[in-house]
DNA sequence: CGGACAAGCTGA
DNA sequence: CAGCTTGTCCGG
C-alpha cells in the first residue's frame, strides 16, 4: 500500500503538541532522512524537544509519540530542528492530567516541565549513594503508613528539623522534596548534600535530576523529571506559597499526589498546622502530646474586650511590659484592604453579622454585611448603645505609637520593603514573618481582623499565620512568648494555640466546610474575565454543577465532586476575550 | 496564536 | 464594487 502522506515510502513520522498557547491539536511531522545519517533520529525520542513549521511560521514542540500513523490525505512537513531533551513521558501525561485538574493549557503545564535551557542529552547517572539510616521513629512510621497507604500526614511542631524528614524520605531511591520556600529548600539542600545525598536544587540542575537525584525545591520542582523517584515529600503542605498564584493556580501538593499515585510511590504531608485537604487524603500521625507542647511557644491572650472602652487603642493595656522586655520583638497588624472594624463604644462588642463570622459596616447610615444579606440600624446588637468606635489604625500610625510606647525606634516591613529591619522592636503586615527568621516575641495586634476577614478559608489562614510566627519564636523551652490581642480569647484558634493543639481548629473547620459543601467537602471554581459571560452562557447547566452569580463580574461554579465540573469546563469553547477560571480557589 | 479567507458594511 | 472591518476556521 503506498503511503502518499509520509513524504516517501518508510519515513519516519513522530507527533508534535506546539508551544503555542490556544493550540490544543497534536500534529504530525516526518524526520529529515539527514537526521537518520547523522544520529539526530536515534537521539530523537517521546519528550525530544523539536522545531517545526506550523501554518508558516517556526515553533518549538515537543515530541508525544514516535511511529505514528498519520491520517491520511495530509502531506506532511518534516521537522526542522532538535533543539535537545524535555519532559520525559511521565511527565507529558502528568502535563495533560494537570490541563485537565486545574482547566487550562496543557502547553502551561509543559513549559514548567522544560528545562530552563535547552540541554542535548542526559549525563549517566550514577549509582546511588547508601543513605544512612535514622533512629525508627514518627518519620520512619510516616512512610512506612504511607507506604502501606499511599500517603500519610505528619503533624511536625513548628520549626521541627526537615532533615531527618528528608533523610527518611531518600532512604530507598531519589526523593521528591517540595518546600514552601526557596529559602529553606536551599539550607535543606545543603543539609543533603552534606549528608552525602546526590540532590538536584531547583530548575538549574534539571539535567542533575533527569540523571537520577533526590529533587529540592519549591512547589514548581513538581515537574522536574525524575526517573528513579521512590517517594515524595511536602513540608508544610497546608503552606499558600504551594499554590501559583497567577492563573494557572495549580497547587503543588495535588500535583505531586498525582504524581506518586500514578508512579507507585509514598507520599506524606507535613506541617504544624495540616489542612484538611490532606487529612482526607490519609490517616494523620501525631506527636506524643509532650513533645508536641514544647514545639510550639507559650502564648499570652490579652482580652481587648475587658479595657475601658473609651480608652481603647492598639496596644492593650499591659501589652508595653512585655514589648519593653530584652530581644526581638515582632508586632504584626494587616493593614490588608480597606475594610474597617466597628466595636461598640460603650461595651467593646464586636459589629457582626448574626452568624458572628463577619464585620459589618457603616454604609449609608445603616450596617450591612460585607455581601449586603444583612442589613440594621447601627447600634451595638448586646447593650443597643448607638456609639460605635472604629478600631482600624494602618501600620504606619501604628508604628509612631509603639516608638512612643517603647521608647525606641521601630522599623516597619511591609511586602514592598527591601532592607532588613535593624531596630529591636520591628512592625509590619504578615510580610514581617516571612522576612525574619527568629523572634523572642511575635504580637499580633489585631487578631481579629485575621479571624474575621471576609474570607471562606479566613480561620485556617490565621492558624497558618500563627504556626509561622511560632517558627520564628522556636521551642517553648527557648522562652519565646506569642501574644494576642483578640476580643475572641474563646475562639478555636485562639484555643488551638494556648493548647498547641491544631486539631481544635481543623475539627471546627472541618464541620463548618461540611455544611456550607466547600473545600475539600465540594469543588468550587471562580470564572472572571471579559469572557466570562460569554463562556458561562455556553457552559449552561451541566449536572451536578450550580452556578452562582455574577458578583463584581464573577461567577462561581460548585459541586459536590471535582470530577463532573471539571470535565464540563474541559469540554466548553473557550471564548477568545480574556478568561481567568481558578480552581478551589483561596479566596472567594 | 496568527494568517487566510469569507461574509458583512460603507460610501460613491 | 473596491476597500475596509469583523468573524470563523485551521494549521501536519
Amino acid at each position: 500500500m503506498p503511503k502518499l502522506n509520509s513524504g516517501g515510502p518508510d519515513r519516519k513520522v513522530v507527533r508534535v503538541v506546539p508551544d503555542v498557547l490556544g493550540i490544543t491539536r497534536e500534529f504530525d511531522y516526518y524526520v529529515p532522512d539527514a537526521w537518520c545519517r547523522d544520529g539526530r533520529a536515534e537521539r530523537l525520542g517521546v519528550g525530544s524537544m523539536v522545531r517545526v513549521s506550523l501554518a508558516g511560521r517556526r515553533v518549538g514542540a515537543w515530541v508525544c509519540a514516535l511511529d505514528v500513523e498519520p491520517p491520511q490525505g495530509v502531506e506532511l512537513a518534516p521537522l526542522k530542528t532538535l533543539r535537545g531533551i524535555g519532559p520525559d513521558a511521565e511527565m507529558l501525561e502528568l502535563a495533560s492530567w494537570a490541563a485537565w485538574r486545574w482547566a487550562n493549557s496543557r502547553v502551561k503545564f509543559l513549559r514548567a516541565a522544560s528545562p530552563p535551557s535547552m540541554l542535548a542529552g542526559v549525563p549517566r547517572g550514577a549509582s546511588r549513594e547508601p543513605v544512612p539510616c535514622g533512629p525508627a521513629d514518627v518519620f520512619s512510621q510516616a512512610f512506612e503508613l504511607a507506604r502501606q497507604r499511599g500517603v500519610a500526614v505528619v503533624r511536625t511542631p513548628p520549626g521541627s528539623n526537615d532533615v531527618s524528614l528528608a533523610l527518611e524520605a531518600c532512604r530507598g531511591g531519589d526523593a521528591l522534596l517540595l518546600l514552601a520556600d526557596s529559602a529553606r529548600a536551599r539550607r535543606l539542600g545543603i543539609a543533603l548534600r552534606r549528608a552525602g545525598v546526590k540532590i538536584a536544587l531547583g530548575a538549574q540542575e534539571w539535567s542533575v535530576a533527569a540523571s537520577g537525584a533526590t529533587v529540592v525545591g519549591t512547589r514548581s520542582a513538581v515537574w522536574m523529571p525524575m526517573p528513579r523517584l521512590s517517594a515524595v515529600v511536602v513540608f508544610d503542605e497546608h503552606d499558600e506559597s504551594h499554590t501559583e498564584q497567577s492563573t494557572p493556580a495549580w497547587n503543588a501538593r495535588e500535583a505531586a499526589l498525582e504524581r506518586a499515585r500514578r508512579r507507585g510511590v509514598p507520599v506524606v504531608l507535613s506541617s504544624p498546622v495540616p489542612s484538611l485537604e490532606a487529612l482526607r487524603c490519609g490517616p494523620l500521625l501525631r506527636p506524643d502530646r509532650a513533645a508536641e507542647r514544647s514545639g510550639w511557644p507559650r502564648v499570652e491572650v490579652f482580652d481587648r474586650r475587658t479595657e475601658d472602652p473609651a480608652r481603647v487603642g492598639l496596644f492593650a493595656e499591659g501589652v508595653a511590659a512585655v514589648l519593653r522586655g530584652e530581644g526581638r520583638v515582632v508586632c504584626v497588624l494587616n493593614r490588608r484592604g480597606r475594610s474597617r472594624l466597628l466595636a461598640c463604644a460603650a461595651c467593646g462588642e464586636l459589629v457582626r453579622t448574626v452568624d458572628g463570622a463577619s464585620p459589618m459596616v457603616l454604609e449609608d447610615s445603616e450596617l450591612r454585611s460585607p455581601d449586603g444579606s444583612e442589613v440594621r440600624p447601627p447600634l451595638c446588637a448586646l447593650c443597643g448603645d448607638t456609639r460605635l468606635k472604629n478600631l482600624r489604625a494602618g501600620v504606619t500610625r501604628a508604628r509612631e505609637e509603639l516608638e512612643a510606647l517603647v521608647g525606641e525606634a521601630v522599623d516597619e516591613v511591609t511586602a514592598s520593603t527591601v532592607a532588613p529591619p535593624a531596630s529591636r522592636v520591628v512592625i509590619g503586615t504578615e510580610a514581617v514573618l516571612h522576612r525574619l527568621e527568629a523572634a523572642d516575641v511575635v504580637v499580633f495586634l489585631d487578631l481579629d481582623q485575621e479571624l474575621l476577614a471576609p474570607r471562606q478559608r479566613a480561620v485556617e489562614q490565621t492558624m497558618a499565620l500563627l504556626a509561622r510566627a511560632a517558627r520564628l519564636l522556636g521551642p517553648r523551652h527557648s522562652g519565646g512568648c506569642l501574644v494576642l490581642q483578640t476580643r475572641q480569647p474563646d475562639h478555636e484558634v485562639v484555643r488551638a494555640v494556648r493548647r498547641a493543639d491544631p486539631s481544635i481548629v481543623a475539627v471546627a473547620e472541618r464541620d463548618r466546610r461540611r455544611s456550607l459543601g466547600i473545600a475539600p467537602y465540594g469543588a468550587q471554581v471562580l470564572v472572571s474575565g471579559a469572557g466570562a459571560a460569554e463562556f458561562i452562557g455556553a457552559l449552561g447547566n451541566p449536572a451536578g454543577v450550580r452556578v452562582l452569580g455574577p458578583s463584581h463580574d464573577r461567577w462561581l461554579l460548585q459541586a459536590d465532586t471535582r470530577e463532573p465540573l471539571l470535565d464540563a469546563l474541559e469540554a466548553t469553547p473557550r471564548p477568545d476575550s480574556r478568561l481567568r477560571i481558578e480552581v478551589d480557589p483561596l479566596r472567594v
